[in-house]
DNA sequence: ATGGTAGGCTCCCTA
């Protein structure tokens, strides 16, 4: 018995519903962890999606951002938002139980670009990042399984990177996002990629032809407490998904878990 | 130093 949980940015779920619906049937992950949906609430495609077997818990909004869980199993104790700032109206974090054989807790998480070092945006990262932190701490403290994924618009080393020169000191690589995500790793936290032994790239720009050149990042990432690590059969990139016509800009990133 | 593409929405913002 394993099961399989899918991170994806889709880049708008209304103009990759096709894809999405596709894949669902085609690969039949039994998690599915959204980002930039690009949609209200209102304005998700959840029937479709209920019609082939998930559960759906969203948390958009209008234009930008909005993130989702859709799973097979039972949804229990979701929460919308990321702890720290009540202020803070960007939609961005989703966390829920799933009500497996064995549960575990997963949060779909949309770190912010941060455009470009030094900017307000830059700075909203960086207090996300540290937000981000504390909320994971926390939940450590409650001895489950414990699954984040989504895109963290980090790369943390060089060799995530096809072309680490020019991307050096960008709002993917500096050291000030680097930094915080190598503390969620001290923290207790596995990066999935790396455990399994299959790090690879998740991301090429839509711009130059990057996707022909191969010149992508691994920006997407799965953390894992330990009790979930343990678990860890592989982690696999579904680039197929990138390379459709009128595709994300992001390929899924898959693990299975005993 | 800039531009290249995409999505949503409005003549621009975010990525």
């Amino acid at each position: 018995m394993t099961i399989t949980i899918a991170t994806w940015n889709v880049n708008s779920i209304r103009s990759r519903l096709e894809h999405l619906t596709g894949w669902l049937r085609e690969d039949k992950p039994d998690v599915v962890l959204l980002q930039e949906l690009k949609c209200t609430d209102e304005q998700f495609p959840r029937m479709e999606i209920e019609d082939l077997g998930y559960n759906v818990a969203t948390f958009g909004q209008k234009t930008y951002n909005g993130v989702a869980i859709l799973s097979k199993f039972p949804l229990s104790d979701v929460s919308r938002g990321l702890a720290g700032d009540t202020d803070d109206a960007q939609a961005r974090y989703i966390e829920a139980v799933v009500e497996a054989p064995n549960v575990f807790r997963v949060a779909s998480v949309y770190v912010v670009n941060g455009q470009e070092v030094g900017s307000d945006k830059f700075a909203y990262k960086l207090r996300f990042l540290e937000r981000l932190r504390a909320h994971l701490q926390t939940l450590l403290t409650y001895d489950e399984a414990i699954v984040i994924g989504g895109d963290y618009n980090i790369a943390p080393d060089d060799a995530d990177v096809h072309n680490p020169k020019a991307w050096a000191g960008s709002v993917l690589t500096h050291d000030d996002v680097r930094g915080p995500f190598r503390r969620l790793l001290n923290m207790g936290y596995y990066d999935a990629a790396k455990v399994a032994g299959t790090p690879a790239f998740t991301w090429w720009d839509y711009r130059a032809g990057a996707l022909q050149k191969d010149d992508g990042l691994r920006i997407d990432h799965f953390l894992l407490s330990a009790l979930a690590a343990d678990r860890l059969q592989s982690c696999t990139v579904a680039k197929k998904l990138r390379e459709l016509e009128k595709a994300s800009d992001h390929a899924p990133v898959v693990v299975v878990l005993k």
